[in-house]
DNA sequence: CAAAAAATTGACTAAATTACTAGGGATTGG
DNA sequence: CCAATCCCTAGTAATTTAGTCAATTTTTTG
């Protein structure tokens, strides 16, 4: 199965992003500085998320990004297969011609497993994270350290 | 998550050794021309089935191996981790400190994904497998192809 | 209008991981 | 003995990931 840094960035930037919505966009360089993501590596995803239709781009000072639709009505399966493009789990895209044309052994048993994983991702929103507790507990803090790092730099590390 | 075509091998390869156990013990190149597999590689994930007490090794001629347990008391979950390492979904390997030292802000995420992959996969056994329709007839299959292949490659027969 | 902020795009690259090869023992049945 | 088989260690080619760099376009603010 494809399930990399890449998907989990793409998700924990588009949750950053459903928090901290409120009127005005929100720019990538602050979800960068938040969730500690490469911003030129946010643009790259954001702009795979923006074809699919999740996000909106808004140019220009004041801009940066928001989401197309409601936070509950945006799955976290979407936004995996958005970047990733796949949650498969076979070999062969689940085309069934895994060994020489033929499905192999187990073909059967990683499209069970692909389902799963789909169909659990697929049943929870960004809405169902957003009224998590850990998940707000998480991202006040990620917020507070925010504001002491804009003066400050990083310190010694 | 780490599922790799390491893991779909050793799983197809216990598969294949449990379905064509008898009295006998099964020689890995058999499994390596049935299966499609590298028959080095194949010996790699057997040392490591081997050390996870999954499998018993018979040398000399007429050896091979066998399963140390009965297909039923063997789950797919197990034979991934003993040749993957684990089927883990979060960065940080379920230890929280994904983003300097603090959980980041989808841990809880991946850790709900993870137990649900470990669960479902940890629900079905080799036997399950085996009594599967679909898996018998590719398994088959394979075997009437081998023979074809033992002299004269394909025939038309 | 000019400058700045921010998205947008595309090409390139370093590091990591995977899948696989190579080659040599060690055992044992016939 | 000898050939089949497991057993072990190193090395390597290919792929993928995660990320950089640089240039462009669009829009807003002053």
């Amino acid at each position: 199965m494809r399930l990399t840094t890449k998907g989990r960035y793409a998700v924990t930037a588009m949750l950053d992003l459903a928090y901290h919505s409120s009127k005005r966009p929100v720019a990538l360089t602050d979800i960068a500085k938040r969730q500690d993501i490469s911003l030129s590596y946010l643009e790259q995803l954001f702009a795979k998320l923006r074809r699919a239709g999740m996000v909106t781009g808004v140019r220009g000072p004041g801009g940066g990004y928001q989401l197309s639709r409601p936070a509950h009505e945006i799955n976290i399966a979407e936004i995996i297969t958005a970047v990733d493009e796949t949650l498969d789990s076979t070999r062969c895209g689940g085309k069934g011609n895994c060994q020489n044309d033929q499905p192999c052994l187990t073909h059967e048993l990683w499209m069970g497993l692909s389902e799963q994983i789909r169909a659990y991702l697929a049943g929870i929103s960004l809405g169902d994270l957003l009224s998590r507790h850990e998940i707000q507990q998480v991202a006040n803090r990620q917020d507070r350290e925010m504001q002491g790092v804009s003066i400050g730099e990083e310190s010694v590390n």
